[in-house]
DNA sequence: TTCGCTCACTTTGTCGACAATCGGAGCGAT
DNA sequence: ATCGCTCCGATTGTCGACAAAGTGAGCGAA
């Protein structure tokens, strides 16, 4: 179940698409410097495309470029994680409330149906983390698009979606916390059913503020280890 | 009073903000096709350069990119403001709740500094909008400092800041919300100094959906003149 | 030995030219 | 007359080479 990147569109989107899976994969280790040359050779094309691609990523807050000085890897550091739940605290909130009122009566049932695929996949192989987490994210993705607000939907899709996932793959092989999470997802989706936002809202801010409290005491346990 | 560009950085960096504000200011209209040799040519670079800016841009949602059909300036319509402003409600509420709780009180008492200039200026010149409007997004950005969230800072300061700017050209001709807007500003302040950060949010969310609804009127008025 | 300078190499920034693709004008057929 | 096809111009996408800036090693002097 890889995600199929379609190769397709501008050289420039390609090398962004490859850049950040290798990003959020952790091929590309955490401030790594990237070099223009070396990578252009790797995906077979010339500088061009590739330093386009850099600046998208740039504006993903996936690298971080300095003039005359080349880019590096972004640095997913604790506070840096703190602020970004934070900020997804707000937005997926708000996300929630909207898409209470305007999900149609089949988004909201596909929603569950999701859980329910999602609910097979841990029964069946429980220590799959992998897949939890990008059907999480899918989870929350609906949701997003459920509140028909393009800018979030961009916002919570494009770019948070690519660091949450970075964050993801470096924590993930520790942390299941699978089944709270489920149980979270589905009052979530019965407060969408019930139409009731100011709930929904409520239920994904504390959902992702238990999200955030297990990350954060994983990283305490990594420091205290280094 | 004109924004010094520094003109420095790579002629990348110089071709972002020219043509940002190029954008801002209207000089480049909505929906306008930018052709890539033209520009290259008045801003007396390569294309190359230019490209890398048009990606930048295209993060910053300031232009829209078509592959093999080059890119266009943003059209900002009613939909489009309506998403930015309920995000910017989200995002400046949270950073006015946490701003309450962070900020220093030297930084509270500079602020209350910034709406008494503001205040000078409303009284010496009442139909000078222009500079009002930038001290207001000063007043603005200096709570998303005040947040003390990176990531808050950037999304309110580098990317929702432009496109608001955008709007505020289109639309500050006629609207004089100066002096509501001033005294939301003063409560603000007030509450800030309290260190009550519910209360700031609260009213931060409701200044912004005043200015959101005076904003929206002024549009419906435009589209019954067209 | 250690500090500082110089010089060469590496890497980034930029440009001009070539290839690929798209949009539109003009022509012909139904 | 209208629709569709073809070809041409314009524009974007891409590459290779050159210029400029930064980086680090090596040498020399205190």
């Amino acid at each position: 179940m890889l995600i199929q990147v379609p190769e397709q569109g501008t050289l420039a989107d390609v090398a962004t698409r490859r850049l950040a899976h290798s990003i959020v994969t952790g091929e590309l280790a955490q401030g790594q410097k990237l070099n223009e040359a070396e990578l252009a050779e790797r995906y077979g094309m010339g500088r061009g495309p590739l330093r386009e691609a850099l600046r998208h990523l740039e504006g993903m807050r996936l690298v971080k470029r300095i003039p005359n000085a080349g880019a590096r890897v972004a640095v997913l550091d604790r506070k840096t994680l703190s602020d970004l739940y934070g900020v997804r605290e707000a937005l997926e909130g708000m996300a929630c409330r909207l898409a209470a009122t305007r999900m149609t009566d089949e988004e909201i049932a596909n929603l569950g149906k999701l859980l329910d695929q999602h609910e097979q996949q841990i029964k069946k192989e429980g220590g799959k983390v992998y897949s939890q987490s990008e059907g999480d994210l899918d989870f929350h993705y609906q949701i997003a698009r459920g509140s028909r607000n393009r800018m979030l939907m961009d916002l919570l899709g494009n770019e948070q979606y690519q660091l949450l996932r970075m964050c993801r793959y470096r924590t993930s092989r520790k942390a299941a916390r699978t089944k709270p999470a489920l149980q979270q997802h589905r009052q979530i989706v019965a407060a969408l059913e019930q139409r009731d936002g100011e709930l929904a809202e409520l239920l994904m801010r504390r959902h992702i503020q238990g999200a955030w409290k297990s990350i954060s005491e994983m990283i305490d346990k990594e420091e205290e280890a280094a």
